[in-house]
RNA sequence: CGGGCUGUAGCGCAGUUGGUAGCGCGCGUGGUUCGGGACCACGAGGUCGGAGGUUCAAAUCCUCUCAGUCCGACCA
């Protein structure tokens, strides 16, 4: 992609008002730009790191054998009276023809069980994972810390049906070692932890993924022998680590990343959700809940990974690998970077080409620091006299020379 | 939802005891620069968040309201 062409530049300065490292590097590189507290739109360089985010998840969605699908934001309050949600407090409402009303779904069970019900009847047809990504709607009485609080945010929800508690069990297992996964995969791995945290009406606990961070609005306690963390909101009842017993636990922040739970038969009773089992009685279907948020995720990795100059992205969801400079007005110079952009895109790499700027170099440096795709190449007049292009990686202050002819 | 702070040019900000609005960045034109956020000249751009009030006169004082943000409460 050309610089030049890109809606969404740098700005040097960002309102005092946005204290939090995300909105800060985000607003200011071009990935964001805010609309109203708590909503964002994704620019092409922040909606490529999104997606890149939401095709992590999907990948190992889909490789535990789970459906995609694709629900709707609106959907008729009568539902929500169905599962005595009606009065939730973070319901966005409004109202079509005829004083219809609607909500604006802030989590999709009231979608899904009944979507779920219409093509599962049998044991059969169980067990079953169903998930989207999508944006959810939750009118948080305070929106806060750039893209990790709105109240319009991205969300990979998924919600699996199951025979007995033991399928559900089993499922929900699958579902911490995918999760990691997923972390392991976005360079989050060795920040995240399991953490157990307070469980709805049905089960005793359930579980969030929270990245240990500093500036994260969770209070967790680590267990000093296992990777495990313990929410401060259960800490009363459960002052040990419930997988060791160890009692000596550190206090830490984290942002939640994900969270998992049990949500038994709360949603198939209220739905009349039944399937047939094996000896053609009827059973209510057992249910779990997944979430996670790849638009809170993006704002987790930019706390978690920067400098005083700028993002420095891990590459699986770098919007671009390369970032290309060229230095000088020389038209030479110009087309030989041109030359390397265009075989290199040709060859499948993602570049960020900052073609044509009239602005110095040290401009052009401090953008890409900003920016922060994992590999700076410069291409200018010393460069190609020895034949070659600088290659600097984001996260070293080492750059080597590498033959031009790589590249071509 | 309680408490604090803030709304002035596209963005970031200044504006004294009320007297009719400025700076930086960015943008446009021309020129000098060109390996770590260069510089000069000229130029475009604002009914000062909104409504009402006080006054000869309001960005400035008063009331109400909307919005942003931070702290707290809340947070399947």
């Amino acid at each position: 992609m050309l610089y030049s062409k890109l809606l969404g530049k740098t700005i040097k300065s960002v309102s005092a008002d946005e204290e939090s490292i995300n909105a800060q590097y985000l607003i200011r590189g071009g990935f964001i730009n805010k609309q109203m507290a708590g909503v964002y739109n994704y620019l092409p360089l922040g909606l490529r790191v999104l997606t890149k985010i939401q095709n992590i998840i999907r990948e190992e969605m889909l490789a535990v054998g789970a459906n995609e699908v694709l629900m709707p934001s609106l959907t008729q309050e009568e539902s929500y009276k169905i599962t005595g949600r009606d009065n939730m407090d973070v319901l966005f409402r409004c109202e079509g023809h005829g004083g219809t009303k609607y909500v604006l779904n802030p989590t999709h069970e009231e979608v899904v069980t009944p979507l779920v019900q219409k093509f599962v009847f049998s044991y059969n047809d169980l067990p079953v994972g169903v998930f989207q990504i999508q944006n959810k709607y939750r009118n948080e009485p305070r929106a806060k810390s750039g893209i990790l609080r709105g109240r319009e945010f991205n969300m990979k929800d998924l919600y699996s049906f199951h025979t007995d508690e033991n399928s559900l069990n089993e499922y929900y297992e699958v579902m911490k070692k995918v999760y990691h996964k997923v972390y392991d995969r976005l360079g989050l791995g060795e920040l995240t932890i399991l953490t157990y945290a307070a469980g709805g009406a049905f089960s005793r606990y359930s579980h969030e993924f929270q990245t240990l961070c500093a500036v994260g609005e969770d209070t967790i306690y680590t267990c000093t022998k296992c990777n495990i963390g313990i929410n401060k909101e259960i800490i009363t009842e459960q002052t040990s680590c419930p997988e060791c017993g160890n009692v000596d636990l550190i206090e830490k922040n984290g942002i939640e990343v994900g969270n998992i739970f049990k949500l038994r038969t709360k949603f198939s009773e209220a739905f009349g959700f039944k399937y047939s089992d094996n000896s053609g009685q009827e059973q209510l279907v057992e249910m779990g809940c997944y979430g996670m948020g790849p638009s809170r995720i993006m704002g987790t990795l930019v706390e978690v990974f920067h400098d005083d100059k700028g993002i420095i992205w891990p590459e699986s969801i770098a919007p671009f690998k390369y970032h290309l400079i060229v230095l000088g007005k020389e038209e030479e110079t110009f087309e030989m970077a041109q030359k390397i952009y265009n075989k290199m895109t040709a060859n499948g790499s993602e570049v960020l080409f900052d073609d044509r700027r009239d602005v110095t170099a040290g401009t052009k440096f401090a953008d890409a620091d900003l920016i922060g795709l994992p590999v700076r190449m410069i291409v200018s007049k010393k460069t190609i006299e020895k034949q070659s292009v600088e290659v600097k990686k984001r996260n070293s202050d080492k750059s080597e020379l590498e033959l031009i002819e790589n590249y071509l």
